[in-house]
RNA sequence: UCAGCCGGCCGGGCGGCCGCUCGGAGCCUUGCGCUCCGGGAGGAAAGUCCGGGCUCCAUGGAGACACGGUGCCGGAUAACCUCCGGCGGGGGUCAAACCCCAGGGACAGCGCCACAGAAAGCAGACCGCCCCGCCAAGCCUUCAGGCCGCGGGGCAAGGGUGAAAGGGUGCGGUAAGAGCGCACCGCGGACGCGGCAACGCGGACGGCACGGCAAGCCCCACCGGGAGCAAAACCGAAUAGGGACGACACGGCGCCCUCGCGCCAGGCCGGUCUCCGGGUCCGUCGUCCGGGUUGGUUGCAUGAGGCAGCCGGCAACGGCCGCCCCAGAGGAAUGGCCGCCACGUCCGGGAGCGAUCCCGGGCCCUACAGAACCCGGCUUACAGGCCGGCUGACGCU
RNA sequence: CGGGGCGUAGCGCAGUCUGGUAGCGCAUCUGCUUUGGGAGCAGAGGGUCGCUGGUUCAAAUCCGGCCGCCCCGA
């Protein structure tokens, strides 16, 4: 899907990776979002270099959560999830690490989602206009707010 | 057909949409780009309990000690605490198939055997049984004596304790007893036969002596250098540490003005020690050179490899020949969602005496579980299914 | 990847090396004391010794295999 994006054409990728122990670290100092299956956690980047994608995600399962087969399944079905509602959040430059939990096991794939829109609305605001982001978080379920999303990739 | 036992194998299938990674080919606006084709978790990938390969470190060699491991016999294997076959012991039904066993040595030595019991390891004697002698007092009396008691001696049958008491049962024998004698059983056993061996069978003879624990220390035999792919090699920014050369400085003693020479001492060389042996002199300043951590590449997948056939072997396994290439990630890929069909399970309804079958719906969309350098094993977890073999019972031919 | 430790009463720990009786403190319960409570005193109850096999006459202890927790080193 991000092939066929017309911003990913020369530019960097519109989605990437957290790899180092630093930037987990460091996207653990912004805001939160919590649910009953998982933990948002992101950073708003500042530098707006373009050798970075706008997006990049990194997933936390811990041991605690269950087996080595049962982390690969929840680690899986957000990798998933996150692929298909990404697009929509390719605005401002953002460091996400989603923290999984056990339930997301039996969580059905439209719950998973749905925790996602309302983390993503919740945690790209800026931290100091929080009162800004609850009056946002309704608005990604409505279809016209797809415009405002265009729009940011160019700038 | 039923019951029991053993071994092997599989462990969802098909389709659609969207993705990840590796390899090959092609295209070009040469990007780690796009298109096409192909590959992409397991029997345990797990626990990390053993054995190796591989890599580095130490190393000139030998020996001893310490530590750790293994332990019936024979074979298999690269090797093993593994596997196969046998032996012995135990279990399974008293005679089954079959299953389990850390199974060397207790006349090399030390140690332990609680409680109970007289006694727990050169045997011993509490109650007791028996014989002989004495008998003041007490009792009985047929007036000899006896009981009780005292002294000397014999015995281990019986009682009782214990996990275990120096063969067991029976008969004879005796003052009472005792392998004292005999029969049977058990034990040791020269020797003979069978077997490569462990061991088995027979057994003159011995009258019985030799308790258990070595998963207590230990003895004997054999094996073991250490660490681990975050090993290791290469490419390579910034800052502190290494090497070469030059100058200065440089342990003690003796010869000696100094240089120099000789002797001694210290530090280094497998966990320790010994012997011969080897190598070096560590500081300060200047110049030059190379380079640990982060990152990238290699290691990193053709291997004690898999499958089929034939031959040898009871088997583990080995040999020959043919075919095949079968995961390579690395904040860690091998997937997400949906539909259908099998399978399992639960609920409701129906048929049936019942096993069971049919219909509808829900759940899991499957049990156990995810490669991290690679092999050989072991151990542990596992819904369900398939195949084969052995033993016993019943029925039929 | 390699190494070490722990698991015993509701809680914190001894006992394990050298095998035979499972003990200490707090807590719980009962009684005394006090107007009542606390404290104190006296007494009592409570343990599959993590699980499972084996050695032994006998296992918390010795040995093997699992399970859970914790801590190091690279």
């Amino acid at each position: 899907m991000c092939g066929k994006d017309p911003p990913a054409k020369g530019g960097p990728p519109s989605i990437g990776r957290l790899k180092k122990r630093s930037e987990f670290i460091a996207a653990a100092t912004g805001r939160r979002f919590h649910t009953e299956r998982m933990t948002v956690q992101a950073l708003l980047r500042e530098d707006t270099q373009s050798a970075l994608p706008r997006l990049r995600y990194g997933l936390t399962v811990t041991k605690r959560v269950g087996h080595a087969t049962e982390r690969n399944r929840i680690r899986r079905r957000l990798r998933a999830a996150i692929r298909a509602v990404a697009p929509r959040y390719a605005g401002p430059a953002l460091d996400v690490v989603v923290i999984g939990r056990r339930d997301i096991l039996h969580a059905p794939y439209e719950t998973l989602l749905d925790d996602l829109h309302r983390g993503l609305a919740a945690v790209a605001k800026p931290k100091s206009a929080g009162k800004a982001a609850v009056k946002g978080v309704p608005s990604w379920s409505l279809s016209s707010s797809g415009g405002e999303r265009r729009r940011s990739p160019d700038a």
